[in-house]
DNA sequence: CCTTCCCGCCATTAC
DNA sequence: GTAATGGCGGGAAGG
């Protein structure tokens, strides 16, 4: 029963609340340039290779059976941004993005919700959110790694023998009386029973929520952001991300999260899959980057392009990912992909935005641990370079400012810069130790 | 077989 | 109460 629910085109449902703000309602379905596909990608970097050689235009063959390459979420998230990203769109209604996607509401939570935590999008209200873009993933990027390093550290000068749940109830703070952000706590779940005396902790009870993917994928970033390896694989992410107690059942659950999360994570290129250096198992590696440093300022490098893989893109068709169920058969639009060349990379954007910053020096990639080989001076192939970086992010900060018109935008956009700069200071002033 | 992970039921939470 | 959110895991596609 309930066969089709969703979409519920009729009844109004307070659609679009007065906002006091411009809330473009998003231009006509007919003015609108639908904004370019991305086709049949091959899996990312990893070269997963092949993927399905279908035609591009034409595809006169077979209809396919149903593709779940076709309704992943990473290629989800591919049209969501390629559909918000531009000047002129500030906010996003959930109903509209199931639409004009054509999924249903509960795949748009899923984007939304790890946007959302990278500081792509920010909640506005009910059914409603505002559109941030690139450019809010570097500052959410920082505040994540800083606390991910309170974190250990806070961990670290514990003495607990016992495995238990290292548990760090953080919480915002800031002098600041801004409450940017109010949702981010971390909590490992536990199981069901265990431990019979409930230590200091537990919040009253149900907190459980705290468990979604937007932190979850908040805990996978800070690994990332924090860890020496260059690569992990989502089974000991997962294990990472859930203290030691091994359930199992439980792990695989996160698993199963974690690969939803990658997905979205790598249409944004924010990381890629790879193998293992020494097993050949698959795992990721950190694309964006924001490592440790010492006092002077945050560096940003951007991997060798991407090796901008002749993705074919289409565009005139309005991106809409056709609902079709898993028994159902797929019409033309074989997409996959991600966000490719030019405006897939967060740092190009910032780039493109400013407009310059060309520096020499930087750091790029991890330092090898030891005796894991990057890639790079590995194959003299590597032609073009195109590593850039941007020195100080109060730069960049104050460059992105009177980048918007916007008075929202603006505003929401000087409060970010303000927090930049005060952690920055703090940082630079306190940083011996 | 094992890995990847989409679908959508249904518990929660918001209104 | 209804609607909005979003865990969660079955089980099918992909390799």
């Amino acid at each position: 029963m309930a066969t089709a629910q969703g979409t519920t085109s009729s009844s109004a449902a307070a659609d679009a609340p007065p906002p006091p703000e411009v809330a473009q309602p998003l231009p006509a379905p007919a003015l609108y340039q639908p904004p370019r596909l991305v086709v049949d990608g091959a899996g990312g970097g990893g070269g997963i290779g092949v993927g399905v050689g279908v035609g591009v235009v034409g595809k006169p063959c077979r209809h396919h059976a149903y593709s779940r390459k076709q309704k992943s979420l990473g290629l989800l998230c591919t049209n969501f941004v390629a559909l918000y990203d531009r000047e002129d769109v500030e906010s996003v209604g959930l109903d509209d993005a199931a639409m004009r996607l054509g999924v249903e509401r509960r795949r748009i939570y899923d984007i939304v919700n790890v946007l959302e935590s990278i500081g792509m999008l920010v909640r506005r209200a009910k059914n409603r959110y505002t559109w941030i873009g690139f450019g809010g993933v570097p500052a959410a990027l920082m505040e994540l790694k800083e606390r991910a390093l309170r974190e250990v550290s806070s961990v670290a000068s514990l003495s607990l023998d016992e495995t238990s749940a290292a548990n760090v109830s953080d919480d915002e703070d800031d002098a600041d009386g801004d409450a940017e952000s109010e949702k981010l706590s971390q909590s490992i779940d536990n199981p069901s029973s265990d431990r019979p005396d409930a230590p200091p902790c537990k919040l009253r009870s149900d907190h459980r929520k705290e468990k979604s993917l937007g932190l979850l994928t908040q805990n996978f970033v800070k690994l990332f952001l924090t860890m020496e390896l260059e690569t992990i694989s989502l089974d000991e992410a997962a294990k990472r991300l859930l203290g030691e107690g091994h359930a199992e059942s439980n792990m695989r659950t996160k698993v199963r999260r974690l690969y939803d999360i990658a997905n979205v994570l790598s249409s944004l290129n924010l990381i890629e899959k790879t193998q293992q250096v020494d097993s050949r198992k698959p795992a990721f590696r950190w694309l964006g980057q924001a490592k440790r440093n010492q006092g002077t300022g945050v560096t940003v490098a951007i991997p060798p392009t991407k090796k901008m893989l002749p993705n074919k893109r289409a565009f005139g068709t309005d991106l809409t990912n056709i609902d079709n169920k898993r028994g159902k058969l797929e019409s033309t639009t074989e997409s996959k992909g991600k966000l490719t060349q030019d405006g897939g990379n967060v740092f190009n954007n910032l780039q493109k935005q400013l407009g310059q910053g060309n520096r020499s020096d930087f750091v790029y990639g991890p330092f090898h641990p030891a005796g894991a080989r990057k890639q790079e001076h590995d194959n003299h192939k590597v032609q073009e370079k195109e590593r850039k970086s941007i020195q100080d992010w109060e730069n960049l900060a104050s460059s992105f400012r009177p980048q918007y018109q916007n008075q929202a935008l603006s505003d929401l956009f000087g409060h970010y810069v303000e927090a930049w700069k005060s952690w920055y200071s703090d940082l630079t002033r306190d940083t011996a130790s």
